[in-house]
DNA sequence: GTTAACCACGCAAGCGTTTGCGTAATTGGC
DNA sequence: GCCAATTACGCAAACGCTTGCGTGGTTAAC
């Protein structure tokens, strides 16, 4: 007894039958192919439209080897700057007839490399993804280049050889940081950065690192301390700033997030923000245009337009627009943007 | 001449002709099916696990006319409450081994309908979906019932018969908040709600109303105004409350962004926040907390949580723990913060 | 020794669509 | 009036997988 799955929706083979005619008939007829007669077009398309007729994608996506979806694995879907590059994401997506699987990692390893195995199954015609803050392992990333799924790769992007990636040029937005701060008379400048193995982290270090190079002064690796990103971690950076002999008077922070919990911390120390101590920061977070507290300035790493150059790089790739072994690292500017 | 599609990735044919057995041992093995013996199941998987095998989810989706896959969408992804409950949705989603297509409206009607289509076409399972706040023509959320696919609406709902619903019950939340400001000694207190066929806006107002009422006092209508929610139309509804004869000193907003906007106004007009006026909202954004000026409470609305019955919801649903008529509601109750 | 039960597997249909190829019928050029 | 091109359509395979049914072979019960 075979079970009725039909869920009354339309076939081509329905119209056939009922038109007396030959499913690839309709088939092209839908397609307005040239082979076909006017009639019969005509008629095929007018009682597709009276049955309310819609191509079952499920069928075509098989038949095709295709799907038009694409994957993108995010660390935290909530967190601003993600929410904002999957709305970039989405809408170039869309614009190009494309849709959207989602994933969020939580920065757990193991999630991600399932999340990758579920897209990999669901056999998307390519991913956009940022890795996870503590993923040191890239072996699900080489399954999908073995299944030749491309991925584009934007903001967190693994240390690999041969891979498409968008990003921003940290280290100049960084040396953008520490000049303004520099020629706001600080000379004892600290940074909070984020975990070692990130690119993002390194491109901090170096551009801090060409800026005070830039002005001939010395450098002192006991100011730059990588901290996990979380409350405690930046706390605990701050005390270690804190406590060096030379008084630190400004802190560059990895982004805005951290800077707000860094002006807390300072805060409880009683010491007075903008005078004591001044923060610059990245992400340029809209809501820090509200806060009592924002950084003085923040390096704005455009998240939508990184969402929409990584969109259009993937499509571009799946377009076969370049040789499969031509990979690309487009590097977008990013831009001190002052709060004062 | 027949393209190759094939990308390598072995099939189930390819085992059965490897192994010299039919595909469907191999299928049945593969599935632990108790008709097949242990030899030959540990030859197939092992072979499989050789061979990288990994099923053609795709094949299956159009197989079985399933994907466990859910559509979701909202007016805006970067906006911090819809990003939380997409947070909410694709944890529960994923641990219920289903995906997430992702969709935006931009509170665009036409989009939101194409979206619907394309979700439909794609097949899901089912549908989360908060409307646009310009809908007003429900007749595509009419196809999907027509398709048999369920749909649960969350947050904004609309004004609809027999719809399954999660939302968090505003009237309530809002008596605290009207209480709140009642306690504090403020008699005149305006409102900015939203637009008048939100289910939202009603709940707000009807929650104004019966604090009102429980205190013995009269409603101006001409206190409550519905906006838009843009700037804009936030500092035109203020300007009105500010213009009335008996002195607003306390004001109700639609949400944390809009206490901004009105904040902002406020201050353009030399008042001195929490003195000259008072604000309350809605959604508790957690960046509120950093803010120069945060509303002195704010009702708290659970995305996350709202994301996640949501989804338990339509899995029940798509599970058939219900019958196809029995039409659920969920409300959970919102909660007053104080920012003080 | 017959029947029944079970075990281990193969056959083949079917899901809805696309598409290469074949085949009539009509048209046009000379 | 013959060949070629064009028009209008049908046939059937293929995509990868699941599953109802059938079929030998072995075992157990009476």
């Amino acid at each position: 007894m075979r079970k009725v799955v039909s869920s009354g929706q339309p076939t081509i083979k329905e119209i056939a039958k009922r038109l007396n005619i030959s499913v690839s008939t309709v088939s092209r007829a839908l397609h307005d192919h040239h082979s076909i007669g006017l009639r019969t077009k005509a008629r095929v398309q007018q009682l597709a439209a009276e049955l309310g007729y819609e191509r079952n994608q499920t069928a075509i996506f098989f038949q095709q080897g295709k799907t038009f979806t694409i994957g993108i694995l995010l660390p935290e879907l909530s967190e601003a700057f993600f929410s904002s590059a999957i709305s970039g994401i989405e809408d170039t997506a869309y614009s190009n007839n494309y849709t959207v699987l989602l994933g969020q990692s939580h920065d757990d390893e193991a999630r991600e490399k399932q999340i990758i195995q579920s897209m990999k199954q669901h056999r998307v015609d390519g991913c956009i993804v940022s890795i996870g803050k503590n993923t040191r392992n890239y072996e699900h990333f080489e399954m999908l280049r073995q299944a030749k799924i491309p991925v584009v790769f934007f903001d967190r992007i693994p240390d690999l050889p041969n891979i498409h990636s968008v990003s921003c040029n940290l280290e100049s937005g960084t040396v953008q940081a520490v000049d303004f701060l520099l020629k706001k008379g600080h000379r004892v400048i600290g940074m909070i950065n984020g975990p070692e193995q990130l690119v993002a982290s390194g491109e901090r270090a170096a551009g801090y690192m060409r800026a005070l190079h830039k002005h001939r002064l010395k450098y002192d690796p006991e100011l730059i301390v990588n901290a996990d990103l979380t409350a405690a971690g930046t706390a605990e950076a701050m005390k270690h700033l804190l406590s060096l002999k030379r008084k630190v008077t400004a802190v560059v922070t990895f982004n805005d997030y951290v800077a707000m919990d860094a002006v807390q911390y300072a805060l409880k120390q009683k010491l007075e923000i903008n005078k004591d101590i001044t923060f610059v920061s990245y992400a340029n977070t809209p809501v820090s245009s509200y806060t009592a507290y924002p950084p003085a300035a923040s390096v704005e790493q455009f998240p939508y337009e990184q969402g929409q150059a990584a969109t259009n790089m993937l499509l571009s790739i799946l377009n076969g627009d370049h040789d499969f072994n031509d990979y690309q690292q487009l590097i977008m500017e990013s831009q001190l943007v002052l709060h004062t």
